[in-house]
DNA sequence: CGTTCTGTTTCTATTGACAGAAACAGGGAG
DNA sequence: CTCCCTGTTTCTGTCAATAGAAACAGAACG
């Protein structure tokens, strides 16, 4: 884990996650972390699953996560919007 | 990627990894990137699938990426070594 | 050449994450 | 109360990653 820590650039990181990871694992990765920032920007689950073209199921393990006080995915998020 | 770069602390990081992936994804991630450092370390296939209980073809994807010449996982492992 | 060690590929079966659909739960609006 | 919207759960089937075993390929060595 500090290994990710030490990465600062950018392409390095994408290039390391792209070797440890399949492309399909990549975009799941990646739709997990969309249907985060939805959420917290107030659509509904059904509107993100349209969108996104995910299942409900798959929405409802990131909610979950969200209602946990000290998510730090929500934390980033909603630091993220502040800037 | 980029909110992942900006992910200065490990238990940080840690977190994070651990909301956005299941803990058999993690468990899937750590042995690919232990099973590199064997690979890098010299040990032969067959010893490292014994020893972290993965299979050949897991083993041999991992050899594959380290062959290529640019391979951030290669060049991460083998800069830690030399310090 | 035959043996052995290692890397690689191929086969089938298993497993976990997930899609799609349906059903259930609660809350606000009429 | 009834209807509708939304969140949540459950069910069944699918798919990708992988395990486990076997076979194949090449190199070293007698």
């Amino acid at each position: 884990m500090q290994v990710i820590v030490d990465v600062a650039d950018v392409g390095d990181m994408c290039s390391l996650f792209n070797e440890l990871m399949t492309k399909s694992e990549m975009n799941g990765l990646a739709k997990r972390w969309q249907l985060m920032e939805e959420l917290i920007a107030g659509k509904t689950q059904r509107a993100i699953a349209a969108e996104l073209g995910v299942s409900l199921c798959k929405i409802t393990r990131g909610a979950k996560i969200l209602k946990r006080k000290n998510s730090i995915s929500g934390n980033i998020i909603k630091q993220r919007k502040v800037e």
